[in-house]
DNA sequence: AAGTGGTCTAGACCACTCC
DNA sequence: GAGTGGTCTAGACCACTTC
């Protein structure tokens, strides 16, 4: 379990503990935590060594520091940090709409299942999504999430998921991403994907591949998408 | 010019110091700078004042500690870092070739001076280059470089620039490459291109650009990257 | 004025590396 | 054993926010 290890320094098993707290909702996205003095009360410690701990979990995205009034638990905005990412033609920045198409119950792809790290058709949520600027089609996407995690989406009606996905995952599974992982490539077009598209089988399609992670590094979702080649536009800083 | 402005908290006056000590060659990559408490004494400051602005320029990824040995300049190894991202259909991660086919000196074009911030037509170096995996040519490359900061590259023959710039770029006219944007998107060959690729005009090639950027922020590089779209493979970590 | 985080100090002891 | 960074403390004063 994620309880720490008294060998650990002592900043370190703080985090650790405040990790778990924001985890399990002690404190809500948006709310202060407490000041750094009275958790040096509480927990026996120097504030140098409360701010250490509160620093790394600055650091790592799920704090965020305002001088003078708090720290306060950072609201998830994967939706933007994800999604900028992608600039495809239109340049203002507009957010596209999500559309999902279908959602079954079925074991894991060989593919889903190895990078989600479950066993060979294991359970999982399978999504058919199309996603959208002013009214037209852009990504095609297949998404792939452990069943037992996610089992509240299979209650969703499909016209009910809203146009993003991370939000849900957070309100109704308690699941929230923390990071992912893409890679792109270049194939053609199958029918199927063409079809969802509106361009001609074997036109140029960009894939993108991405497994999403929790706060504790855990796969929690595989999704391939795949997009108009020529509307597409993706940036990228390098350390 | 980069002194600090006394008025920031002295940790940032010693990180910019220590920074452009950095840059400006003080200590060699992979040499040791001072230890903490000398450091301390020289600049009349208390060790925990310098650990933080050491912090800082580790986070920046430009000093690196070793437990009980020291705190080190760290080896820029662009190389990997940058093109390890990219993996083309051979999987062995082995090292592309690089060879230059064309230096010259030309006023910049219109998009190589805005990115690299210079005044419209100003001297600019010019590469054409051309990678190749196992003989295989891969990506096709247009370079722009400031010649004022890299007049040292004009001297040198085309066979002499290796299959790695950023150490050229370093050791011959001690410019760092420290971070870079990248843009992606698809587009058509157009006959010159497609000549350098071995692949028919109008065939769907992927264009990387790239603005590569020095310690301080300063554009260095500009670079217009042109790839097979069968061979291209892109991978990268999102926060 | 009171409460919060931001900076800075001065010193202690620990863990690792090298000789 | 000497020298390095790693952890931790206890306190001071500053800057910003809120009342």
């Amino acid at each position: 379990m994620p309880s720490s290890d008294a060998r650990l320094p002592r900043y370190q098993q703080l985090r650790d503990l405040l990790a778990t707290q924001i985890a399990t909702g002690t404190w809500k996205p948006g709310a202060a935590i407490p000041p750094e003095q009275a958790l040096a009360d509480t927990h026996d410690l120097a504030v140098g060594t409360v701010r250490k701990a509160i620093e790394t979990l600055v650091a790592e995205g799920l704090l965020e520091k305002r001088q003078g009034k708090g720290t306060f638990v950072r609201r998830a905005e994967f939706a933007n940090s994800l999604f900028r990412f992608f600039r495809f033609s239109d340049e203002t920045g507009a957010l596209p709409e999500g559309r999902v198409l279908n959602r079954k119950l079925l074991p894991a792809s060989p593919q889903a299942a190895a990078q989600l790290g479950l066993a060979p058709s294991a359970p999982t949520i399978w999504l058919s999504r199309l996603r959208l600027i002013n009214g037209e089609p852009i990504l095609a996407e297949d998404i792939w999430l452990p069943a037992d995690r996610f089992a509240a989406l299979t209650d969703l009606a499909p016209d009910q998921f809203g146009d993003l996905l991370y939000p849900l995952y957070e309100s109704l599974c308690g699941q929230s991403i923390a990071a992912a992982e893409e890679t792109l490539s270049v194939e053609p077009a199958d029918a199927p994907a063409a079809a969802l598209l509106q361009i001609a089988p074997g036109t140029s399609v960009v894939v993108i591949e991405r497994l999403a992670r929790g706060f504790d590094r855990q796969p929690l979702e595989w999704r391939r998408s795949r997009g108009r080649a020529d509307r597409f536009r993706y940036r990228v800083e390098i350390r």
